[in-house]
DNA sequence: GTGCCAGTTCAAGTCGACTTGAGGTCAAGC
DNA sequence: GCTTGACCTCAAGTCGACTTGAACTGGCAC
């Protein structure tokens, strides 16, 4: 696939073009050139921008998800933080479940106040 | 059980003192009463608060959170609201849960680069 | 070749969620 | 009854994550 430039990229991956200039300056993303002074990005891009978002939703901050992406050279991942990142992520998750089943019956009872129901 | 002053709340739900002050004014909890000056709050402010971490880490912002203890008149919660919430909630559980089993492998695999393993 | 417009830089501003600091106040212990 | 310490208020500060504004630039259409 053609390479993008960063408009294309933020169509694509619904972000706005500031976030994008502001990902690259954390080192999320690169852009692989210029065309003219408009930065271009190659279609993995959009990938990248998809990990980033569900990092974000997962509660990481933009740099613990830049440490997830390793520089790699040495900044090694710590294999056991990452295993700890995935024991959070379940206690999250089964928190979030038990959230999602109470709003699925407060979206179904029919009492007039949610707080007693 | 017996009223807790801002210390035993803040100790027990593990929040500091500072951050019930926050919410209390927010309206997110609220304080039965006074010794002197300090707080008082009834036990179930603790379940509350619980409440409040978990939506928190769901995403939500406190004024969504806010909504939600509706101020029980009329601002009634929209049950389509409530149920797209859930959906919503159930595709980032979804998402997460792929991220985790992603952070599970990389934790595991033995390759020097987790980009190419 | 000359406008124009979308993209660029860089600094400053915004927003949510708190935290911190300065100065005040009570109730409890001595 | 007076000191002390923990909590009080209120304003200001911080931090992360962006957004916005002013001034600039370069390819494309004419």
């Amino acid at each position: 696939m053609r390479d993008l430039d960063i408009t294309e990229v933020a169509q694509r991956a619904g972000v706005p073009a500031s976030t994008l200039r502001f990902y690259e300056e954390k080192g999320l993303i690169a852009s692989i050139g210029r065309r003219g002074l408009r930065r271009l990005f190659e279609p993995g891009v959009l990938e990248r921008l998809a990990l980033i978002a569900v990092g974000r939703a997962a509660g990481f901050s933009l740099d613990e998800i830049a440490l997830m992406f390793a520089p790699d050279g040495r900044p090694r991942i710590d294999r056991q933080m990452l295993a700890a990142k995935a024991e959070e992520l379940d206690r999250t998750i089964r928190e979030l479940s038990a959230m999602r089943d109470g709003l699925r019956h407060a979206a179904a009872c029919p009492a007039p106040s949610h707080m007693e129901c």
